[in-house]
DNA sequence: TCGTGATATAATTAAATAGTGATACAGTGG
DNA sequence: CCACTGTATCACTATTTAATTATATCACGA
């Protein structure tokens, strides 16, 4: 007998797209990537990326609510971090797809 | 000595976010679902979904354009199947990771 | 409690995009 | 060539959302 796939509801399709888009803009993806040797403040992030104060905490309070990001404050500060690790792989498989497909698309362009 | 990771460049984590983009939407991420156990035609999958002609059609070429899907055309019927194996792993990824998260609010809302 | 610095949150504008209905296009058969 | 069917595209509306500026909140030290 046939495994019969259940297909999601809509309410957890709801959820996961929000995830998925949490990481569909570039200014904000930029952000995990300096996260990946540590914890950094709002005023770092916003150094790194070239981005303004409050839409850098905009970005972070957007990913912190996906929990993709955590935060820790200390003192005036607000430390974040990567929160769940899976992040890591999500890019890793997003990049070896997009890498396959662009050499796929340059021998197209090049070949017959 | 130290593994220095080199950040992304802005196009290309203009790419990156594009892809996230084409599944960061509840109604066409619905649509790779029927497509587990083969290819469907636009009309199936329209009736599969309960969306429109012309609102399927679109989704599909966002997801075509993106290397996810593909097409191929017999007689009248544009038959659409998953080009990129990627997207099972990317959403299993997502589904475990939300699904943790879940437990964990359902944790704080009931404990402490 | 007052001033200062770091971060978060309005309020607003501008751009992207999902959905719809109408229409154009492509393939088939008469 | 014409009618018909499936799909794609266009024109439009409504919603979402990124970015900015200004303001509010929060923690701290004098």
């Amino acid at each position: 007998m046939k495994p019969k796939l259940k297909a999601l509801s809509r309410p957890a399709l709801e959820i996961i797209a929000a995830r998925f888009r949490a990481l569909g803009e570039a200014s904000r993806l930029q952000l995990p990537q300096y996260l990946f040797q540590g914890e950094r403040s709002v005023q770092e992030l916003g150094n790194l990326s070239g981005l303004s104060q409050a839409n850098v905490s905009k970005h972070l309070s957007i990913m912190t609510d996906q929990g993709i990001l955590e935060k820790r404050r200390q003192g005036l500060f607000m430390y974040y971090s990567i929160a769940d690790d899976s992040i890591y792989q999500l890019c890793d498989l997003v990049c070896g797809s997009v890498g396959r497909r662009y050499g796929q698309v340059m021998k197209e362009l090049s070949g017959k």
